[in-house]
This record gives structure tokens, sequence and C-alpha cells, in this order.
DNA sequence: CCCGTGATTTAT
DNA sequence: TAAATCACGGGG
């Protein structure tokens, strides 16, 4: 039905993977049961020149390592002592940037994702936003450096038809790096406009 | 608006 | 060793 992403698709640079992995299927297999999300939400990190970035001016340290590593892995970080956030590595081996998931439109196993988030929560909530996506799909710090394109655990399917057409998506720039000086303003963040999955604006 | 919460990083 | 930080979320 679905095919999975082969390396060459995240090899590409992290703006145009940001982009494309809009309106494309993240998929979870929990206990063997397929948990998974249209991507409605992404932004870019480009690495080294980026002050937003984890990897800014070089840094390398224990938890960004999977960052450094080859395109297609994932890079799962723990922050305020109680999220996960996920992200999807752009580039080769060296080139250390990557793309954040921030939303998903629940797709399938939409009961579980309601047990994780062990909530009330209506579809449009379940997803939307970075932490709130690990929590739905059972995404910690084990999934760190997990490779999406052999894995059994996490992975990212082309639909055979797009969800979206590519028209619908929008730029604005990124949530929560007040910090980032002239790299707060600029346009890397991708979601899809009218989309109610998208997380809210802060 | 404010605050929980603790791993991670950076400064001493 | 100690202090500061934080790509967030939930509750007023």
């Amino acid at each position: 039905m679905s095919e999975r992403f082969s390396r060459s698709f995240f090899h590409r640079e992290v703006t145009h993977l940001a982009r494309s992995l809009i309106g494309q299927r993240l998929v979870r297999i929990i206990d063997g049961q397929r948990v998974s999300g249209i991507i409605v939400e992404t932004e870019a990190y480009l690495g080294i020149p980026d002050k937003a970035a984890h990897t800014c001016n070089g840094r390398r340290t224990p938890r960004n390592e999977s960052m450094w590593g080859n395109g297609g892995h994932a890079y799962v970080y723990f922050t305020y002592g109680m999220h996960h956030c996920m992200n999807i590595v752009a580039g080769k081996a060296g080139d250390p940037t990557a793309a954040l998931v921030r939303a998903l439109e629940p797709n399938e196993g939409i009961d579980l994702m309601h047990d994780l988030r062990n909530g009330n929560h209506d579809a449009s909530n379940l997803c939307a936003g970075p932490a709130k996506l690990c929590q739905a799909l059972a995404i910690n710090r084990e999934l760190d450096g997990m490779d999406l394109v052999h894995s059994d655990a996490l992975f990212v399917e082309k639909l055979r038809q797009r969800a979206y057409p590519k028209s619908h998506i929008v730029t604005g720039p990124r949530v929560g790096i007040a910090y980032a000086e002239e790299w707060t303003q600029k346009p890397l963040r991708f979601s899809l406009k009218d989309n109610p999955c998208v997380s809210k604006s802060r």
C-alpha cells in the first residue's frame, strides 16, 4: 500500500526536507499495532550557523549526538523535566541539521493515542504540539538515534495519493526561540493552512 | 498570565 | 560542584 521513504529522501537540504514531510505519514508500531498521523507542521533547524539549533556553533554533546549522524535517523530529546520532542535528521553524517515534527493529524490507532495522552482531548488536540505527539505515539529517548529507513518501530510513509496539495503549505517563524536573535523571525516553520491539528501559536 | 519539573549544559 | 537554561503544556 504505502511505501516507506528511502535514504535519499532524507539526504536533501533540511528546509526542503521539512517542507516535504508535510502531508506524509509518521508511523509508530506499539505492541504490533500501528499508531500514525499525517504530518501537518514542521520546523527546520539549520545547524552550525542557526542560533536556535542545538548544534549552533558546532556544539556536539551526548544529547545532540544523533543530529551529527546520517540523515533519516531520529533525534529525540527530553526537556522541561517532562516533555520529549522528535526531530528527523537531514543530510549526510557531519551535517548537524534536523526537522522538528511539531504536529500530526491523527490517522491510525487513535484510541491508543487517547490512552497515552490520558485526558479528554478531541482529535485536533491529540497531536497539536511537539511534546503532545511524542506522548500520543510513545516516543521517548529510547528511540533517539532510530533509523527511520529500517526501523520496525518508527518510520515515515509516502502516501499513494497526497493527503493535501502542496499549495496548502504556508510558512512562518519558528515557535519558542525568542532567544535566537536574527534567526527568530526566519520563515523556517511549515504547516498546512487552516488545518485544526496544527499547534496553536504561543 | 504563571508555573511545574528535572535532564543537560555551562560556568565556576 | 553549582547555577542557569529550556525547539513545552496545562491551568487561570
